[in-house]
DNA sequence: CACGTTTTTCAGTAAATACTGAAAATTAAG
DNA sequence: CTTAATTTTCAGTATTTACTGAAAAACGTG
């Protein structure tokens, strides 16, 4: 192996390692982390032995993680012809990725939020108890922002790349 | 205690257990969600121990996470006049609340994501195979897209509530 | 359908994270 | 300085979450 070549090892192994540790700041296994890493830094879709082989890690743990990531779509299955067994190839358009995961995120963060706020405002209406009213006064407030952020994030997702930076630029400006 | 009252308590109950559950989806712990739902509630600035017997927990567990909190810069220890002990009372503003969780976020996720980013970008910076090139350029864009997600962070985050409302309904029309 | 290959499941275990409770340190007031 | 109130620390423990490895199921081929 030439020098250019592990020098591109090492810094894919860095970054392997790295995206992985900052998995778990946000709420993200560092395994998944680390699979979704080395499958946007490979040239080719890699199969479940492959990333056991590169990550050190079971046959279960591969596996799981790799269904996870294709269920949030972050990954997609592919077959090879002539091939038994499941490749598995990542998204690499910054763009689609941010898509991705701001969508899931709505829907496992943001959802669930709101549906709480929703029905403690709504419970709460019309007591008449200054306490009452502060509690709901909170809640409503709470329920429009969230909601509102809710509105804003599937306008951006669902946007061309192209326009989204255009828009953002003017904001900047 | 009468029927409005009690159906207050229901309802806080309820936001402060939710509240908790949900602080596990995103990186939070449990009780130090709780916290923050039950200052954000209360209608006075409560004490430790006051925390402590609402959410049956422990001094230790109370404590460290209402330090947290306080470095979050989601709750402010407050003094009472003639009073020794500390009193925590939360940031009702639900802009407040945002600007303050996106800075977090920011400095615990955004951040150091770019650092590793401009690193490995920069490790592979003039690798001649193709592979090489490939993996600096996935690099490089994830390391524009991230820093630009950052630098629109920080916008909104300083605008006046007023006027990111505006800009976002236009956004939104 | 029988057999080798690949995927999926899951009970048991390991690792990471959060919590308790009591002791130590700090603070304020006489 | 002494004492009592309060805050802080932290070793030990409990709980939660993630991982392993082997067995079972599913798949595909002759």
């Amino acid at each position: 192996m030439n020098a250019e070549t592990e020098k591109l090892k090492l810094a894919r192994d860095e970054f392997v390692a790295q995206w992985g540790a900052l998995g778990s700041q946000w709420g993200i296994n560092r395994t998944m982390a680390q699979i979704h890493a080395l499958l946007m830094t490979a040239p080719e879709p890699l199969t479940t032995d492959e990333v056991m082989e590169e990550l050190e890690i079971s046959r279960g743990n591969a596996h799981s993680n790799l269904k996870e990531l294709v269920a949030w779509g972050l990954l997609r299955s592919v077959v090879k012809k002539g091939e038994r067994r499941d490749f598995f190839e990542a998204e690499k358009d910054v763009w689609q990725i941010f898509t991705i995961v701001a969508r899931e995120r709505k829907r496992r963060e943001i959802e669930p939020a709101l549906a709480i706020l929703h029905k403690c405002a709504e419970v709460s209406e019309g007591i008449e108890t200054p306490e009452g009213k502060a509690f709901h006064d909170q809640m409503r407030a709470l329920e429009d922002f969230v909601g509102f952020a809710s509105k804003m994030s599937d306008r951006i997702s669902s946007m061309k790349h192209g326009f989204a930076l255009q828009l953002a630029t003017k904001l900047l400006g």
